[in-house]
DNA sequence: CAAAAAGACACTAATATGGTATCATTCAAA
DNA sequence: TTTGAATGATACCATATTAGTGTCTTTTTG
């Protein structure tokens, strides 16, 4: 059970690069290079940041990414909604007759425990929590 | 994120008909025709099951599979690691200098907590439970 | 023996994830 | 004003995981 995948992966990295150095701008080669990752899928990812509003990017020579918000306004759930979707575990299994009923199903409260569990704790960490 | 796939749904349906009926043998075509799945896929998951430890299997006309467990022994949690593997949320993704330390990283606390949950939750259910 | 079952295992199909390649567009600097 | 360094957009390929099938062997009962 993957909880964050590569490209949710790479992206919290980066952020926390940049906000390390909040005024500077970045290009994608240059962090992939600095996190040994692959350029051209790191670069993916930053466009998808920027169309997200997370970060800022610059086209042209000297251009580049930069952070959009505050680094404790970047929260890791927002992240991994982007990049995996909306955390969604209680995609009804029990279609068949089996389950008693929707109110009633004891699974099924058991895994909306569990998915606001995940919610709740993704939410509580953002990029600077990452830098301590 | 998937919680619990395929197989381990068809699992659960398949043994909650069973313990329903403990004493009675049933054919993986026959619950397959009564679960409307797949039935060869079936016939592999009670296989598996077979080798588990969790089913007896009974070859020849008129075999089947049966419960080897009680009800109230047969855990989610177990069944969900026989056929997705351990549930480990903590692969750990910091490789690069960012994280750091394995000590103090937050993600990596938060990553555990999420995991015991998890687990405490899907430990927490058994086939009984999902037949009141 | 014949039919009905599981055992074993190789194989295909579908989907998700990880990653590349290419061309167009923008912009700054020589 | 040309050139090169950057992103924008998008199609594509590679790999892994999950879902599902097919087939042949073995066992058992009638
Ligand atoms: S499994 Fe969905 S309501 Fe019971
Ligand atoms: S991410 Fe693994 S220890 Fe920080």
């Amino acid at each position: 059970m993957k909880l964050i995948t590569k490209r949710a992966d790479y992206a919290i990295r980066a952020l926390c690069v940049m906000a390390k150095n909040g005024q500077r701008m970045y290009s994608a080669f240059e962090l992939a290079k600095k996190l040994k990752i692959p350029g051209p899928f790191l670069r993916r990812i930053l466009q998808i940041l920027n169309k997200r509003g997370v970060l800022k990017s610059y086209k042209g020579q000297g251009g580049g990414f930069i952070l959009a918000l505050q680094p404790d306004n970047i929260f890791l759930i927002d992240l991994i909604e982007i990049f995996q979707g909306p955390v969604k575990l209680n995609e009804c299994l029990f279609k068949a007759k089996i389950c008693p009923s929707i109110s009633t199903c004891i699974l099924r409260r058991k895994v909306d425990e569990i998915e606001k569990f995940v919610v709740s704790e993704l939410s509580s960490i953002n990029i600077n929590s990452l830098l301590n």
